[in-house]
DNA sequence: GTTGAGCGTT
């Protein structure tokens, strides 16, 4: 039975790719996400009915329709909040294109076996397009690698591609990202507050992996990182591409595989050394993460169904509450210190060391070398995170009342 | 067990 290969493009009249089929003639949704991050599922035009219909999908396995996959072009879904970010993205992109701000810059590769030399990763990478430079950074003493290196393309969304994916070089998983001496000149003008498109997912257990995660953040906007401290320490961090989606998640408790994790904002990660913030009080340690979770103004931005306060906004719910808190005699300070009572924040972690040295001893078998693995049990349910929001200052607000100048290292 | 690794001798 099994076809080989099914027919996937962006949209109906588009080229298609063809896509990997597994022996039981299922598509994973993992090996369509692999080629278009952030996809959630398939549809196709029924022959019969010429309606589009979705193709059926149960725990990240995309089923054949009756008659098999056929030759049918099968078209991608994207999380509606995602589409609409595109759209964004074209105007957006429209605009930067006439200032000329498309350009690529050096990608710095992270993870890179001791072995990796530039001709691997050069030839590794120009199977996404052309790549213009390639480095390997090494101790100058010795000449051994550092396990890093750089990349540059010629064309913006080759490196777009490439940041958006994990890449398997000479038998370990590594990340693409903009080097922390980029980021921050981009995007996002200069007087919007700083948006974190990360979240941190606590009480995570040890049988969560990575995988799994994207796998299941994926519903709610395309997910540009997972990361897993190891050794095991109960908590994990998701990045999305949209800010919005990130800081719609904060404050919920999503249940994954049956875990019950909880969401908050992920804090300035120590040592990063990006955006010289100059936010004043209500600036950051309030706007980063907007006010707790609000899912409701996905895409339409913060302002349709709640009031703005300057610089952060509050939800209905939230006004009330800031109302009730103005008119007591605690006022809104009262409010704010009451709300934070438990989660009493210490400010800075502690850094032991970092030791610096990475086991490459078990290069094949290490690490999150699970990541596209066939993720066939997984038994959460999908989005249906009906739980009430809205109600949650959520924790992280202490500490950074006194603005600090560090920065959101993400 | 609720806050992350590593960032470029141009």
């Amino acid at each position: 039975m099994a076809e080989l290969y099914i027919r996937v493009a962006e949209e109906e009249n588009e080229e298609p790719m063809e896509i990997p089929s597994e022996d039981d003639g299922s598509v994973l949704l993992s090996t369509v996400a692999a080629q278009f991050p952030g996809a959630c599922g398939l549809r196709f035009r029924s022959p019969v009915s010429q309606c589009m219909r979705g193709v059926r999908l149960v725990e990240g396995i995309l089923h054949a329709p009756e008659n098999g996959w056929g030759n049918l072009v099968y078209v991608v879904n994207y999380p509606k909040d995602n589409k609409r970010k595109m759209d964004e993205i074209d105007a957006a992109s429209a605009v930067k294109m006439k200032r000329g701000d498309m350009k690529t810059s050096d990608l710095i590769v992270l993870g890179l076996p001791w072995k990796t030399t530039e001709q691997d990763l050069k030839d590794y990478f120009s199977t996404f397009g052309e790549v213009i430079m390639v480095q390997v950074k090494r101790d100058v003493k010795t000449g051994n690698s550092k396990g890093f290196g750089f990349v540059r393309f010629t064309e913006y969304e080759t490196q777009d591609k490439v940041i958006s994916q994990r890449h398997m070089i000479d038998g370990r998983w590594c990340d693409c990202k903009l080097p922390n001496s980029k980021v921050g000149m981009r995007q996002q003008g200069p007087d919007e507050p700083m948006r974190s498109r990360k979240v941190f997912v606590g009480r995570c257990t040890e049988d969560l992996s990575a995988d799994e995660l994207r796998q299941f953040f994926m519903q709610y906007g395309e997910v540009t990182d997972v990361f897993i401290p190891k050794p095991f320490r109960a908590f994990a961090f998701v990045s999305f591409a949209d800010d919005q989606v990130a800081s719609s998640l904060c404050g919920e408790d999503l249940i994954i595989k049956g875990v019950s994790v909880h969401i908050s904002n992920a804090e300035p990660k120590h040592g990063s050394r990006q955006m010289t913030e100059r936010a004043g009080r209500f600036g950051n340690g309030f706007g980063a993460q907007g006010f707790g979770s609000n899912r409701t103004g996905l895409g339409t931005s913060a302002s349709s169904n709640m009031a703005n306060f300057g610089n952060f906004s509050l939800n209905p719910a939230m006004m009330a509450a800031a109302q009730a808190a103005l008119q007591s005699s605690w006022g809104m300070m009262g409010m704010l210190a009451s709300q934070q009572g438990q989660t009493a924040t210490s400010g800075t972690t502690s850094t032991g060391q970092t030791n610096p040295t990475r086991d490459q001893s078990q290069a094949y078998s290490t690490g999150n070398s699970n990541y596209g693995t066939n993720s066939a049990s997984l038994g959460w349910g999908t989005g249906s995170n009906a739980t009430a929001s809205g109600s949650g200052f959520s924790s992280g607000f202490g500490s950074s009342m006194e603005s600090k100048s560090s920065g959101w290292g993400m």
